[in-house]
RNA sequence: GGCGGAAUAGCUCAGUUGGCUAGAGCACACGGUUCAUACCCGUGGUGUCGAGAGUUCGAAUCUCCCUUCCGCUACCA
C-alpha cells in the first residue's frame, strides 16, 4: 500500500509524571500501547505513537529541593530514565513530549491566552469566597444566593486571585457528544460514572492557575500565576503534533488529530472525558475518538509501596526473564477490564508453561524433527490427510479471532488466541507421530508433509505474535529461515516457501526456569537493596528518586503568632460509634479537663470505635465547629499520614492527664 | 450516604437475546508417548453457578430481597 493511500491511526500513553522511577505497573501502559501500534501497522495503518513525560507541579519542585538540584535537573534525571525503560521495553513510540519542552510551553501559554481572550477562562477569587466556619472556598457559580451552599452563612470577599474555565459553558454539548458516540469512553462502565458524577449534577468551574509555587508554565499576562498542570499536560496531545494555536498548524497536526485513542490508566478517565474535550472545544478542534481506560496489574498481596519493599520495577524483571517475556506477562495478565497481578513466582509459572513450554517447545521440537529426517529442508508434497483440515481451520481461525479482540482494545485475549496456534499444533504432533512416520520409507512423504504444516502453522503464529512480542517472533522466523507473513497474507495456509531449510541448531528461545532459584535471588537482590539504602541514606536515594520518606506538601512559612492562634490539648476517649449516614466517620466523645466535646473524624477504616475508646490523644480545641452527616464535630483529632493513607493517631508519649494542653 | 459493577471448579476467569450431561487456562492425580526445553497428548470435578423467594415447560442467565466484595463520588476540619 502506497504511504498516501495509508489511513493515519493517532494513539497516545498518558505522559508520565517524572516525580521518580516508574514501576512494572506504570510500565503496563506503555507495552500495551506499543502492541496496539504495531498492530496497527502491521492492519497497514499509518500509525503515529506518541509518549513522553509531565514534568511540572509542586510535587516536582519539592522533590527537586529535596535532592538540592534545580526542578530542570530533576526532571532531565527522571524523564531521561523513563525514556530509558520505555526503550528497554522495545517500544516502538515515534514521538517522546516533554512538557518542558520549549515548543509545548509556547503554545500552552498562546492557548491560555487564547481561552481567556474568548471569555473561556476568567479571573475570579480562589480565597475570594471563603466561608469561615466551613473553612471552605467557593467560586461563585457554586454559591447559593451568595451563600455558602453548605451552612447558608455569609461569605468573605478573598485576598488571593485565581483564574478558572468555565466549564459550564461546554457541558451540554460534551454531554450531547458521549451520548453520541458509546464507543468514546471505554469501558463503558466508566461512561457511567462520569455521566452521573459530574455531567449530570452540573460541572463546577475549574481552577486552571496557581500561585503558590512557580515550576510551571508562567501565564504570559500576569506572571505569578502558572498554568494548572491538567492544562498543561492535556494539551501535549495536540502540541506533540505540531499544532499552533494562531492556526499555523503542521502537516503532522492536520494528519494525524483528532487522536484515535488516548490510552490512559482508570485513575484519570475524569481529567481525559471531561476536561480535556471541553478544553479542546474551546479551542474549537475536534474530540478525540476514545479514551481507553485501562486497568492496572497490582502487586498481589497489596500494593506496591517502599515500606513493603515489593516495588517490582521493569528493568529487573527484564534481567531476570529477557523483554519479551515481561511484555507477554504484562499483557496477558491485565485483561481489557480487570486488574491484574503480579508477582515473582507468578511470572515464572505464565514463563514455565506458556513460553518455555508450549512455545518454545514447539518451535524448537519442530525445528530438529525437520533437520533429522529431511536435512532442514521443508517440503511440500500434498501428502494429505484428515487432521490436517483441523490444523489449517483453527490457524486460519485464530487469524480472525486475533483481529476481532484487537478491534476491541482486547490485547490479553488476541494473545491467547495466538496460543491456540501453539497449541492446536502440539496435539497435531501427537495426532501424526512424525516419529513413527519416519520408521516407515513408504510414509516420507507424509511425513514432509506433516512437518511443512507445522512449519506453515508456527510461521503464522509467529507473524501474529510480532506486535506482542515483538523480538521472539523474529526469532523464530529467523529460525525457520523465513519473513514474516503480512495481515493480508493469512487468508490462506501454505505460503511457507516450498523446499526451504530451517537452521541447523534451534537457539532455546525460553529455558525452563526454577522458581525456588529465582525467589532466592530476588530476595537476595532484595536485602541488597535494602542493606544499600540504609547505608547510604538520605543523600543516593533521594537523588536517584527513591526518597523513603513521605513527601510533604510545602506551605506557606507562619509566623509564631500564627501558631499561638491553635490550641491543642490531650483529650481522652470516653464514648466513641460509628455514624451511620456514612462510611467513613466515627463520632467520638472527648474528655478534656471538665468539659466532653462531641468530635468527628474519618477514622472508620482504621479504628473500631472500641479501640477507641480509652485512647489519650491530641485535640484541636479552637477549631470552628462543623456539621457532618447531621452532627456537630467540636475540634479535630489529629493524626499522621502515609503515603497510602495510613491513619494513625497522635498520643502523647507519657500518660497526661485528659485537658493537658499542649504546646 | 448517592450512582454503578461483581459474586461460577483449589486459583484466574468465559458463559452472547433463559434451552441439550455448566466451560477454558493454571495447579493437582493417573495413563500414553519419546521428535523436543523432564517436554507434549489424553483422562479425571457430587462445582448447592453467594443465600432465599418468584416468573417459566425450563434460570448461572429475568424479577424481588438479603449478604459480601469492588469502582466512582460525597463526607473524612
Amino acid at each position: 500500500m502506497c504511504d498516501k493511500c495509508k489511513k493515519p491511526y493517532y494513539i497516545t500513553t498518558a505522559i508520565a509524571y517524572t516525580s521518580g522511577k516508574p514501576h512494572i505497573g506504570n510500565t503496563y501502559e506503555i507495552v500495551l500501547a506499543d502492541s496496539i501500534a504495531r498492530y496497527k501497522r502491521a492492519q497497514g495503518y499509518d500509525v503515529f505513537f506518541q509518549t513522553g513525560t509531565d514534568e511540572h507541579g509542586q510535587k516536582i519542585e519539592l522533590k527537586a529541593q529535596e535532592a538540592g538540584v534545580t526542578p530542570k535537573e530533576f526532571v532531565d534525571g527522571v524523564a531521561a530514565q523513563i525514556k530509558s525503560i520505555w526503550d528497554l521495553m522495545n517500544t516502538s513510540y515515534d514521538k517522546f513530549i516533554r512538557t518542558t519542552d520549549k515548543d509545548h510551553e509556547l503554545q500552552i501559554q498562546k492557548v491560555f491566552r487564547k481561552m481567556y481572550d474568548q471569555g473561556d477562562i476568567y479571573k475570579g477569587y480562589y480565597e475570594g469566597l471563603y466561608c469561615t466556619p466551613c473553612e471552605s472556598f467557593w467560586t461563585e457559580s457554586q454559591l447559593v444566593d451568595g451563600k455558602c451552599p453548605d451552612c447558608g452563612r455569609e461569605v468573605k470577599p478573598a485576598r488571593e486571585e485565581a483564574y478558572f474555565f468555565k466549564m459550564s459553558k461546554y457541558a451540554d454539548r460534551l454531554i450531547q457528544y458521549i451520548n453520541d458516540h458509546p464507543e468514546f469512553i471505554q469501558p463503558v462502565s466508566r461512561k457511567n460514572e462520569m455521566m452521573n458524577n459530574f455531567l449530570l449534577p452540573g460541572l463546577q468551574d475549574l481552577c486552571v492557575s496557581r500561585t503558590s509555587f512557580t515550576w510551571g508554565i508562567p501565564v504570559t499576562f500576569d506572571p505569578k500565576h502558572v498554568t494548572y498542570v491538567w492544562l498543561d499536560a492535556l494539551t501535549n496531545y495536540i502540541t506533540g503534533l505540531g499544532y499552533d494555536c494562531d492556526g499555523d498548524s503542521s502537516e503532522r497536526f492536520k494528519k494525524y488529530w483528532p487522536a484515535d485513542l488516548h490510552l490512559i490508566g482508570k485513575d484519570i478517565i475524569r481529567f481525559h472525558t471531561i476536561y480535556w474535550p471541553i478544553f479542546l472545544m474551546s479551542l474549537g478542534l475536534p474530540l478525540p475518538k476514545q479514551v481507553f481506560g485501562h486497568p492496572w496489574l497490582m502487586m498481589s498481596g497489596g500494593k506496591m509501596s517502599k515500606s513493603k519493599g515489593n516495588i517490582i520495577y521493569a528493568d529487573d524483571l527484564v534481567r531476570f526473564f529477557g523483554v519479551d517475556a515481561v511484555r507477554y506477562y504484562v499483557l496477558h495478565e491485565t485483561p481489557f477490564d480487570n486488574d491484574g497481578n503480579v508477582a515473582w513466582d507468578l511470572i515464572v509459572e505464565r514463563y514455565n508453561s506458556d513460553l518455555a513450554n508450549i512455545l518454545g517447545n514447539l518451535v524448537s521440537r519442530t525445528i530438529s524433527m525437520s533437520n533429522k529426517y529431511f536435512g532442514g529442508v521443508v517440503k511440500k508434497t500434498g501428502a494429505a490427510e484428515e487432521t490436517d483440515a483441523d490444523l489449517k481451520a483453527t490457524v486460519l481461525e485464530a487469524v480472525k479471532k486475533v483481529d476481532a479482540k484487537m478491534e476491541e482494545l482486547r490485547v490479553a485475549d488476541a494473545i491467547t488466541e495466538i496460543f491456540g496456534i501453539f497449541r492446536r499444533s502440539n496435539k497435531y504432533i501427537d495426532e501424526t507421530t512424525p516419529w513413527a512416520l519416519a520408521k516407515d520409507e513408504a510414509k516420507r512423504d507424509r511425513l514432509a508433509e506433516v512437518l511443512y504444516n507445522l512449519t506453515e502453522a508456527i510461521t503464522i503464529g509467529a507473524s501474529l505474535l510480532e506486535p506482542f512480542m515483538p523480538e521472539t517472533s523474529q526469532k523464530i522466523l529467523a529460525q525457520l529461515n523465513t519473513q514474516k507473513r503480512e495481515l493480508a497474507q493469512m487468508d490462506g495456509f501454505g505460503l511457507y516457501p516450498d523446499g526451504n531449510q530451517v537452521t541447523e541448531k534451534p537457539e532455546i528461545l525460553f529455558a525452563r526456569l526454577d522458581v525456588n532459584e529465582i525467589m532466592e535471588k530476588v530476595n537476595a537482590m532484595n536485602a541488597e537493596r535494602e542493606a544499600a539504602q540504609e547505608a547510604g541514606s538520605s543523600a543516593a536515594g533521594i537523588a536517584s528518586g527513591e526518597a523513603d520518606t513521605a513527601a510533604v506538601d510545602a506551605k506557606p512559612e507562619i509566623t509564631y503568632d500564627d501558631f499561638a492562634k491553635l490550641q491543642f490539648a490531650v483529650g481522652e476517649i470516653i464514648a466513641c460509634e460509628e455514624v451511620k449516614k456514612s462510611r467513613k466517620l466515627l463520632c467520638s466523645q472527648v474528655k478534656i479537663g471538665g468539659e466532653v466535646r462531641q468530635i468527628l473524624s474519618g477514622l472508620r477504616p482504621h479504628y473500631t470505635p472500641e479501640q477507641m475508646v480509652g485512647k489519650k490523644v491530641m485535640v484541636l480545641m479552637n477549631l470552628a465547629p462543623r456539621k457532618m452527616a447531621g452532627l456537630e464535630s467540636q475540634g479535630m483529632l489529629l493524626c499522621a499520614e502515609d503515603e497510602e493513607g495510613n491513619l494513625a493517631l497522635m498520643t502523647p508519649e507519657k500518660d497526661m492527664p485528659a485537658g493537658a494542653e499542649i504546646c
